[in-house]
Parts: structure tokens; sequence; C-alpha cells
DNA sequence: CGCTTTTGACCGGCGC
DNA sequence: GCGCCGGTCAAAAGCG
């Protein structure tokens, strides 16, 4: 048992070790070695002498018979005794050469055991040497003991990373690993159970070694900073455990690229691009932002808003936050610099997601541009879902890198309208609705990075949420991807069931909360048999997966803020906190303004009621671009013809929640400077 | 009153 | 040098 786990520690030196303990009777190292010892000294100690030892009687009961039978055949036959002289003679080299053999077996023996003992006490120096090792990086320094990881960037949620004792690949560890499995194996299962309840375990493999580097964090250096996640802070606070050890690896991320950033003069500002369909001014990150501009940009109807980070006085992280011109339903978030300040735990979802794109950017500037592949089952972003003791991926396919000379982005996809993951993008009403009035936007993309986390093109009606939100998050866990992809259809396929979202006002707070006892309404209320059923397997899966419970509360916080952690100091999706009936009727309202994209017939009746609501909306982008119409843009959306809009369509009204994530596409001022 | 949003103005980079 | 553009600043206004 504890040398299948010290060979799964990749010790070179297992077999050695394997003989040490096999041979040597002074191997005294606790009693869970006892055990080994009786069986491998049954085993395997002495095999030659065993052998030896037992070969020698059936020669000599073949003798004695032979002896026997010869001096009866002697007696009876009256044969002569010259061959039993013969045969005894025979039998005596036998004999002697058993035991000049046993004899040599003796003496290798000997000389085995003078081996052992050398090695033995080579490897306690070594593992001495190790523990000190260990226990200096555990002590003074975990986040660089992290990032000693060669091959691997771990970016963990809300949780230290026990990465560590678990990954360090030195010999000293492989040879230690035979003494201490128990207890490394106690440590890593509880590091495991950390992470099924906490952790995401996010690991690029690449071939990559430029994760070693040094952190060189740039507090408030904004000009440098990597992207949207959060080291600096948190690094400062390692040790104060909580919220800086829940950055930490978040943390050796960033301060990672930032090292490969200050190796590239090129690289002024990694950019993380989130594109997500949400309905929501911004995606609520778990971060608090500050607007302090609003622009028109070039080539997107919608204006573009300029947040900063309120979450600590100094922070440098901006964020940038536009609709998709080609398909309003999606929401560009475009993260820039490094927090400098812990992070509640809904905001290290996003953090690691982006973490994790940026890592592959910036650790992978040299062959990320390759990875854009006609077959994306052979590229892409491998996301490690922590699944007890083992890991499971999420596949985030065809990856690619877009970059500004001056801003390196990565963008992650989180819709299934990335045309490569959605072959059938007609499914999706915003789809449609956006090809028709943007032919040119699809082509935005194909340059920048795309990490699709979607993959799921079948369009399974089903409709968890009123807004589109997670409205396809299906039992897809459980299937497999034709590339092999685990899929987590999050925020995709915006299937609308009107009729149902217009009676499900939930309120965005506790979106996941809700979600369960939604079920049963929806099962009540709805009488949506199919749906019910799949979301209850859905259900089954989130309840049944661990990885994928991770891999929900991280996209769950990612989009909604989660109703835990800070979310109660943060308004949630649809705006200013407890403006429910605000959240649920701009929800209602967004799903009649799709309703109204699609069947514009029925939209007057759909936007009826949203054309007062929409003055005091607070609600989400998707309801905020839909009713935060100017009046007399209003009368177009009465008219169903939304997607016509003047591309200076203002979006006014912003919301004006204060906290989190509060509106973009809010203000209408079309700053022409 | 404190905080946020709005929004016109400003600045710097870049291309022509 | 000029204009365009993205990004930021900061005063004014709004809000609770």
């Amino acid at each position: 048992m504890e040398f299948v786990a010290a060979r799964s520690g990749g010790d070179d030196g297992g077999d050695a070790l394997k003989e040490e303990k096999n041979r040597s009777d002074d191997y005294s190292d606790g009693g869970s070695h006892d055990h080994d010892h009786g069986d491998d000294d049954g085993v395997s100690n002495n095999k030659q002498d065993t052998k030896l030892v037992k070969e020698p009687p059936p020669l000599n009961k073949t003798n004695n018979k032979t002896e026997k039978s010869m001096a009866e055949e002697a007696v009876a036959a009256g044969t002569s005794t010259l061959f039993a002289a013969k045969k005894e003679e025979v039998i005596d080299k036998q004999l002697e050469s058993t035991k000049a053999e046993m004899g040599e077996v003796r003496e290798e023996n000997e000389r085995l055991k003078m081996s052992l003992s050398k090695i033995m006490n080579e490897y306690r120096m070594l593992q001495m040497q190790f523990h000190n090792i260990v226990n200096k990086h555990e002590d003074n320094n975990e986040e660089e003991t992290v990032m000693e990881e060669a091959d691997l960037v771990s970016l963990s949620l809300g949780r230290r990373v026990p990465v560590p004792r678990r990954s360090n690949n030195n010999e000293e560890e492989k040879k230690a690993s035979d003494n201490n499995n128990k207890r490394k194996k106690e440590d890593q299962e509880e590091d495991d159970d950390e992470e099924l309840a906490l952790g995401l375990d996010c690991k690029f493999e690449t071939s990559k070694s430029g994760s070693t580097t040094e952190a060189t964090t740039n507090l408030g250096n904004k000009e440098e900073g990597g992207e949207s996640t959060w080291p600096p802070a948190s690094k400062a606070r390692e040790g104060g455990g909580g919220g800086g050890a829940t950055a930490s690896a978040s943390a050796s991320v960033v301060e990672d690229e930032v090292s490969q950033q200050n190796n590239n003069p090129a690289a002024k500002k990694a950019r993380v691009c989130v594109r997500a369909r949400c309905d929501t001014p911004t995606m609520n990150d778990g971060c608090q932002w500050r607007k302090y501009g609003q622009k028109i940009s070039k080539g997107n109807p919608c204006p573009r808003a300029y947040y900063r980070c309120t979450v600590a006085p100094s922070c440098p992280v901006r964020k940038q936050v536009q609709r998709c011109a080609e398909d309003m339903s999606i929401l560009i978030t475009t993260y820039e610099g490094n927090h400098n300040h812990p992070l509640p735990l809904t905001a290290t979802a996003m953090a690691s997601t982006t973490s994790a794109a940026a890592s592959m950017l910036l650790s992978g500037s040299s062959t990320s541009h390759t990875m854009p592949s006609p077959n994306p089952a052979t590229t892409g972003l491998n996301l490690y879902l922590p699944d007890g003791s083992k890991s499971r991926q999420i596949y985030v396919s065809n990856p690619a890198l877009s970059s500004t000379p001056s801003h390196p982005t990565i963008t992650l996809d989180l819709t299934s309208s990335n045309p490569n993951s959605n072959p059938n993008p007609s499914s999706s009403p915003f789809v449609r609705f956006s090809s028709s009035n943007y032919p040119n936007q699809p082509i935005r993309y194909p340059s920048s990075t795309s990490l699709s986390f979607t993959t799921s093109t079948d369009s399974n009606p089903i409709s968890w949420s009123n807004n589109g939100f997670l409205s396809n998050f299906n039992t897809a866990t459980h299937h497999h991807h034709p590339y092999n992809n685990r899929n987590i259809n999050i925020l995709s396929n915006n299937n609308v069931n009107f009729g149902r979202q217009q009676q499900q006002q939930q309120t965005m707070e506790s979106f996941y909360q809700s979600f369960l006892q939604r079920n049963n309404n929806n099962g009540n209320n709805n009488n949506s048999s199919s749906s019910s059923d799949t979301i209850a397997a859905a259900t089954k899966a989130i309840t049944a997966d661990p990885s994928f419970q991770s891999a929900l509360a991280a996209a769950l916080s990612s989009f909604i803020g989660g109703s835990g952690g800070i979310g109660s100091t943060q308004h949630q999706v649809g705006g200013a906190g407890g403006a429910d009936g605000e959240n649920s009727n701009n929800l209602i309202n967004h799903q009649k303004m799709k309703f109204s994209e699609l069947f514009p017939v029925s939209s007057a009746l759909a936007s009826s009621s949203k054309v007062n609501n929409s003055s005091n909306n607070n609600g989400g982008c998707g309801s905020s671009f839909l009713n935060k119409t100017q009046p007399a843009k209003t009368t177009a959306q009465n008219n169903g013809s939304f997607m016509f809009l003047p591309p200076s369509l203002p979006f006014s009204s912003a919301p004006k929640s204060a906290s989190a994530s509060p509106g973009d596409n809010g203000g209408d001022d079309h700053r022409s400077s």
C-alpha cells in the first residue's frame, strides 16, 4: 500500500527503497512499516534463500527415493553396487553445489545489507533536509512554494492550494514520501476536502516552465498589472489566513503574469476579456466597482463603461464593460490590473477564471498564438476541478489570443455563441438577432483568445432563470462532448421560455439557493415535466459531483455574485439591493424584450409595463440595455424594433446601485472628446 | 453627508 | 502637426 503511494510519488528510488525495506531488519520507522516488513519479508526478502532452501529438500527426497529404490533394486534385482555409488557421488556433488550457492547468496545478502544500511543513512539525511526545506517553505513563503511548480499553474478558489507538499518534485520529497506517506496522505485528504469544499483548481498543462518566476508584485502599479487577478495584497497579507490565503494561489499566477510581463516590454497590460451572456449591467464578480467613465467606442453602438475597483481605495484594477455589438445579450467585461487587497470568496471565482486565462495568455505567450486549432480536441485550456483525490478537466476549447501592441488580451467566452462551440447559433435568439444587425461582428473575436466554457450545443429548453442565466445549465456534465470535453454549459443558449420566465420572478441575490427551490416551484407551477426532470437531473448532477459543485460555485459566483460571502453587501445581478421587484420586472421585461425581438407582434403587450419600469430601472443590463432607454427609444422597443435602435442608443439611466457591478450602458453621453 | 453616477473636458498614443 | 481614439479626470448631480 505504501509502496504504491511511494511509487506514485514518482521517486526514482522507489525500487531501491523497496529493496531496503524488504531486506533491512533494522529498519525502524513506525508501526505502519512493520506490517510491510512482515509482508515483504515473506514475499521477497529472502526469495533466493527460500528458493535455495526449498530446492535441496526435493533433491534429498528424490535422492533418498533413488537410494531406497536403488537399494531395493540392488537387493531385489541383485544389481551391482557401482551404480549406487555413482548415484551417491552425483548427490554429493549436487549438495555441495547447493551449499556453495547458498554461501554465495548469503554473501550477497550481506553485501546487500551493507548497501542497504548505507542507503538508509543517506535516505534519512535527505529526509531531514527535506523536512527542513518544507518547513521553511510552509512557514515563510507558501506562495513561492506554489510557484515552484514547474509545469502547472494552479489556481485555487477560496482555499490554500495544497501544492507545496503535493507538487514539489524534488528528490527529497520523493524519498521522504515513503516515510511520510501516511502523514502526507492524511494531509492531502484534508486538502482535497478543502478543495472539494471551495476549490476550483485550475491547472494549465503547458510545456512551459515559465511559471516559476519570482513573486515580483506590483502593488499599485496598474500599468504593469497582469489582469483581473488578485495578488499583491494577498501576498502582503499572507499568513493572515482567510482572505490572504484565499487569493494566494491566484496571486501566484498573477505574479507570474506580472513577472512575465516585466520580461516582455511590449506587453504593458494584460487583459482578460470575459464574454458572457448576462442580462445584468455587469457580471457580478464579487468585487465592488465604481464607474468613472463611459464612452462610445468605435465599432460598437453600446457605450463602454469604465469601472475601477473600490474594494480598496488604491486598488488599481480597472474593468471595462461593454455589450457585444453582435449580440447584445453578451456582456464583454475586460479586466485589467491587479487587486492589491484580499478578495471576497465570491470574487475569487472570476479571479480564478481570469487568472487562468491570463496565465495562459502570459505564460504561453509564445505558444498561445498557435493554440487555435481546427481540432478543438487538441487545443485548449484545461481547467482541473478537484474531485476528491483526483482532478477532472473542464476543457476550454479553442483558445486564441489577440493582443494589441500594448494590451495582450485573452477572451473567455462563456457564451455558446462562439462559432466554434455553437454550430447552431440560430438556436439562440440573441445570436440570430445579432447576426442580423451586425453581420460584421462575428469577425471580432477570431483574433482574440476565446476560451469557450460552453461547448454544449444542444438546446436544452430549460431555463433555470428567467433572464437567460444558466438557462441551459444542463446535465451535460454527465455527457461527453464529442471532443471529450466536460461540458459545463453556463450562460448559454438562451432558450427562452417566456411564459415561465414571466412567472418566475426570481431575485438574483439568492439565485443559487432559490434555484433548488425553484425546481419545486417549476414543477408545481409550470408543470414543465421535461424541464423539471432535467432540472432534477441537473440537481442530481450538482449534488453528486463535487467537482461540478465547484464549477457551479465558481460560475455562480462569477455571474451572480452568490448569495453568500459578500453577497449580502453587494447588489446582485439585477441592480440595487432589495429592489427585487424591480429586478423581477426587469427580468420580465427583458424576457419580454426578447420575446418582442422574436415576435414583434406580441411585443406591444410585453412592453407595455416595461416602459413604466424602465424609468426607475436599476435592473440588469439585459434589462438595462433593453429597458434603460430614453423615452424616445422606448417607442422603438414597443414596436419590437429594439434591434434597430440607433447605434448611439444610450441605454441611459444606469442603475443607481452603489456597490458591486453597477450598470454599464448607463449614461448616454457620446463623448466625442 | 458620503458615496456613486453622470458627463464634458482633458490627455496621450497612434496613424496619416 | 493634426485628427482620431481610447482612457481618465473631475465637477456636478443624484441618491439614500
